[in-house]
DNA sequence: CTCATCCGTAAGCATCTACTAACCGTAAGT
DNA sequence: ACTTACGGTTAGTAGATGCTTACGGATGAG
């Protein structure tokens, strides 16, 4: 869990994971649209590919890249859990405060 | 943003908040049931507390920290907004895919 | 008013991490 | 086969971060 969220924490991998919400690229497609040079989005994807955020997928020479649902879909579930949980903790401190 | 992702994906920081999300706590209590020193909480809480993901409250000389709704809507806001956005993109790719 | 408790902050240190530059492997075209 | 294009991996380094120890400030009890 603290995979998904320390890959997002990284602001050029939550760039690259918004330009891969638009459409799906190659690698040194994506280079060229950020600040920071080819190896350094490929260390990324690797990390995002990891938390299964993205997948890749082999086309001739080049590899594309594009969102993995799993992985947003693991993080909204996990926290799905939590808001719950809090809410659940917030309101009854609420009552609490209430009965006092 | 980045910040509230930043703040979860360190593993203390995230036992903090649920901890936190069972119950409200004071500091020192937080410290004594994790394996890390007093000011460490302290630093993590403040964290936190910029991403606004807890609220403290004065009460006497203890400070009763909380789970903070607000931060965890605001992470589940954005992850719906990229979710949507991530699911049209590869229903799109689908379709380009089966076109072929 | 004094003492004790609780907490935040500063300094210092070890560790991790994001980046670039250089290299190697692989696939397509001529 | 040779060349070109594309991408992953490996040093190596600069910057960020999490931890502890030591200190200072604020609140309550006696």
């Amino acid at each position: 869990m603290a995979n998904q969220f320390a890959a997002l924490a990284e602001p050029m991998r939550a760039a690259i994971v918004e330009r891969l919400a638009e459409r799906p690229m190659a690698v040194g497609e994506l280079a060229a649209l950020l600040p920071v040079s080819r190896p350094a989005v490929s260390q990324h994807l690797k990390v995002l590919k990891a938390a299964r955020l993205v997948r890749d997928e082999a086309k001739g020479t080049r590899r594309i890249y594009a969102i993995d649902p799993a992985g947003l879909g693991a993080i909204r579930a996990w926290l799905d859990r939590f808001w719950d949980r809090s809410l659940a903790a917030y309101t009854a401190a609420a009552e609490r405060e209430d009965s006092q």
